[in-house]
This record gives structure tokens, sequence and C-alpha cells, in this order.
RNA sequence: GGACGAGUGGGUGAGCGGUUGAAACCACAUCCCUGCUAAGGAUGCGUAUGGGUAACUGUACCGAGAGUUCGAAUCUCUCCUCGUCCA
């Protein structure tokens, strides 16, 4: 959520970056409106208020010592009226600086570059070198059908188009990443949770998904329980209105889920194959951290990723979003893209950001420092999206003949 | 699904409708003493938000929401969660 009150404090800062991100300016400019509104109605129900307490403390005494309470009722009567109409004014006026302010993203560093879309995102580095293929690679669905991996009809028949179905060694494949993924991660420090699937709107409101993007989940009938479209939400919120001590700071956290995605913005993309399917697999990083240690451990979370597709010796780059395709909670993004000599490109198969307190203040998730609370910073990342490495793995480990190879890292995870 | 019980500050746990924002204990912080694999003492210590340079102070919050009342952690209703018993 954003910072109601430095909009106040630095109105034209904050709001010459968030134009950056695309937030219209008239549109801050009620926000801002908006909360002195509320400020003025808030201290006319104090003030009433604190005259309704001090006349009621007044009347126990009158009580006590036996006077006359009738000309003090009357008052206190007529300033009960008073206050129920400044209070339901007060409600009203909350209300609607609430409902605006969730809907405004987070404030883009000065680091994220301008851009429009995916195509501005500046490249930071490139991490091994995608091999030559004396032969024309062959994309991943062709391989997964050839070698009897995965199944995109039968996924289909069980459910609707964007779901599949692993067979064989790819299911084993797809066991042995989540394992080595995972404990990858352990390794780096990170400690391994299991959370639940569903998860209410609270949770989602604190990272942030929510009340934006309701279009993209997948609602249960009749309940407000919804599946996740990423750990990030459960992980995150497991400490969600909590004020951790200092001493537990950073909190570095790895969780394998299943993701629920509707796509409803994705008609048409990626229509074939596993690259964007309904349901997919994820290894996700989180992180609480104070303020000062966030960007380090932005950094550690960077190079866990990348460093397992270098352990499964998997050309890619790491990307640093601009403003056009950086998230809604984020305050930078670095994306990880894959090499897929099938597709001839890079794809993005890890995102991982830094959200600062943005998910904090929603979330109300504090440290204790001293005296004072303060917002921790809230990170997540993949490490990695299970299927996309899957895809990875199979159009950079294929043969000519079609069979495709296993990387050293992942053999002891299938006995072999 | 039915019956009963419970939900209080970081934790445990008191709390008659009126100086109770809430005893006590633990934890925590600062200081003192002591001097050593530890112990003792003093003080402070809920959250959020408004005003004030500050000391300080207003308001709200005792699972959530509504109600009764001049006044509610304390009474009533609804909901949620947890526990125990029954089907």
């Amino acid at each position: 959520m954003i910072d109601l009150k430095l909009l106040q404090k630095d109105f034209d800062g904050m709001s010459a970056k968030l134009i950056r991100k695309g937030v219209d300016l008239a549109l801050l400019e009620k926000l801002k409106e908006k909360s002195e509104e509320l400020k003025v109605a808030k201290i006319n129900f104090e003030t009433l208020q604190a005259l309704q307490n001090s006349m009621s403390k007044e009347f126990g005494i009158y009580k006590r010592e036996g006077k006359d309470i009738g000309e003090l009722k009357a008052k206190v009567d007529a300033n009960k009226i008073e206050i129920t109409k400044v209070l339901d004014i007060q409600r009203e006026k909350n209300q609607e600086l609430e409902s605006m302010a969730m809907a405004i993203p987070n404030v883009p560093d000065d680091s994220v570059p301008d851009g429009e879309d995916e195509n501005d995102n500046v490249e930071l580095k490139k991490v091994l070198t995608p091999k030559e293929f004396s032969y024309t690679p062959k994309e991943h669905w062709e391989l997964a059908e050839e070698n009897g991996w995965i199944d995109f009809e039968r996924g289909v028949k069980l459910a609707t188009s964007r779901f599949s179905v692993s067979f064989g060694m790819g299911a084993k494949l797809e066991r042995a990443l989540i394992n080595f993924m995972l404990n990858f991660n352990s390794d780096r420090g990170f400690e391994e949770v299991s959370v639940p699937a569903l998860v209410n709107r609270t949770a989602l409101e604190g990272t942030g998904q929510l009340p934006k993007f309701e279009d993209d989940l997948y609602k249960m009938d009749g309940q407000e329980l919804f599946l996740i479209p990423t750990a990030e939400v459960p992980v995150t919120n497991l400490y969600q209105d909590e004020i951790l001590s200092a001493n537990e700071l950073p909190k570095k956290m790895t969780a394998y889920t299943s993701c629920f995605r509707k796509e409803a913005g994705a008609a048409g993309r990626d229509t074939r194959g596993m690259i964007r399917q309904h349901q997919f697999h994820k290894v996700e990083l989180v992180a609480l951290s104070k303020p000062e240690q966030s960007e380090e451990i932005f950094n550690e979370m960077v190079s866990c990723a990348s460093d397992i597709l270098t352990a499964l010796e998997l050309p890619h780059r790491i990307v640093n979003l601009c403003t056009g395709d950086l998230g809604f909670s984020a305050a930078y993004t670095t994306d990880i893209e894959v090499w897929l000599p099938g597709q001839n490109q890079y794809r993005e198969i890890s995102s991982i950001s830094n959200t600062r307190e943005f998910q904090a203040r929603r979330a109300k998730i504090r440290y204790k420092d001293g005296k004072k609370n303060i917002m921790v910073h809230t990170l997540n990342g993949s490490s990695l999206a299970v299927g996309r490495t899957l895809v990875a793995i199979m159009e950079n480990y294929q043969n000519e003949d079609g069979t495709i190879d296993i990387p050293e890292v992942l053999k002891p995870y299938l006995g072999m």
C-alpha cells in the first residue's frame, strides 16, 4: 500500500515516480484530497467524542455524589446525535480512501528503466553460452510428445485447455527438479515451509493480488477462498499482522506449491505446450528483512535462482524489468530468462522482486527495533518455475534423434 | 450436523457497567551492583492514528460486526476461530 503520509509530505516527488508507473496524476491528486478530508472528519469526530467521554465521567461523579443529572443528560444526549452524524462521515471517507489507496501500485525504484513492455527490459548479464546445434532443434512440445513425457490432450480431457499431464520420466523429472531446487535453497539458508494452496481475501490483499486482480484468481464457489497464484501469497502472509523481533530477521523461506492462474489477460499467448498453464509447479523464495538488508537479500535470491540454472547447465540471462513490465507490488524486479533453443529465444523462468514495505504495510508485518515498530521489507522470487525448467531441459538437452539427456545434478534424484 | 466452554498486550494470565489501556508473571530494553560457564536490584515497556520542538496529550482498539447505556473488556445479538462432549 502506498504511504499516504509520504504522499502528503512529498506529493511532487512521489507522484512523479508513480506517473512513470502509469498512474494517473488526477487520481493521485484525488487521493491526497481524500486523505485530507478524512483527517478533518477524524478531528471532528474525536473532538466530539472527547467531550462525550469527559461528560460521561462527570456523570459518574454526579451520581456518586447524588447531584442532579437532568441537565447533564440533556447535553450528553444532544452531543450523541452529533457524534453519530460525524462518525458516519468519517467512516465513509475512510472507506473511499482505503479502496482508492489499495488500487495504487508500488512506487518504482529509481533504478527501474522507463519502458512500455518486456521489449524495453534491460539485460544485465548472460550466464553460459547456448550450444550450437548442427540440426534444427525441436520445440519442447514435440519432444515431450515424442518421448511420452507430457500429454497435453489428456490434460484438456480432465480439466480444460492449458492443463497437461506428465508421464514417466517427465513426471519423475518434475519431482526431481522440485527436490533439487528445495534442497538447493535450503543449503542457501532458506527454511523450507509447506503451506495451504487455498487462502482467504485478507492474505491476497496483503500481497497485492486483491482487490485489483480478482479476475485472474480461481475462487471457491460460495466461499471467500482462492487458489493461490503463487506461494508468495501464503508464505509472505505467514507473519501478517505480527510484530517480529529484530533478531528474527532476516527470515528466509522457500516453499514448493502448485500455482493456479486463470491467465485472463493472456488469450492466444503460448497456447501450445506448457509455458503458460492454469496449474503449474513452482518453488518459491520469500524473505522478510530489515529495510537495510533487503538489497543484499535480493541479490542473494537472484544468485540462488541463477545458480540453480547454472547447476543444471542451462544458459540464461538476467534482465532488469522496465516500468511497464513491473508488477503491481514490486519496487524493482529482476527476471531470469532461460535459453530455449527450440524457440530460439530467452523466456522468463524466474521473477525476483523487492516490494520494500509495500506488502508489509498492507499485511501489517513489522519488527521491533528498540522502542519503535518498523515495517519489514518483503521479497519474493521463483527458484524456479518447474514446468518451464523442464521445458528448458528438454530443449537444451535434446539429441538429434529426439532423445533427451538428463542433467548430471538431477541423476541422484532419479536413482541414476 | 448437535451440546457446552473459551477467545484480553510479544507470551502466560487477572479483570465488580464508571480514574482499567487494562493487575500479576514471563520475555524484552536501559541502567546499577557483582564479577565470571550465572545471579540480584532499579526503571521502562501494547498497537494505530491526530496535535505538540519536546515533556505531554486527544481518539480508537480486549476475536469481528452490530446493539443496550450518559458510560461496555465487562450486558444482548450475529458471525468467525479454537477446545471438549455427542451423532
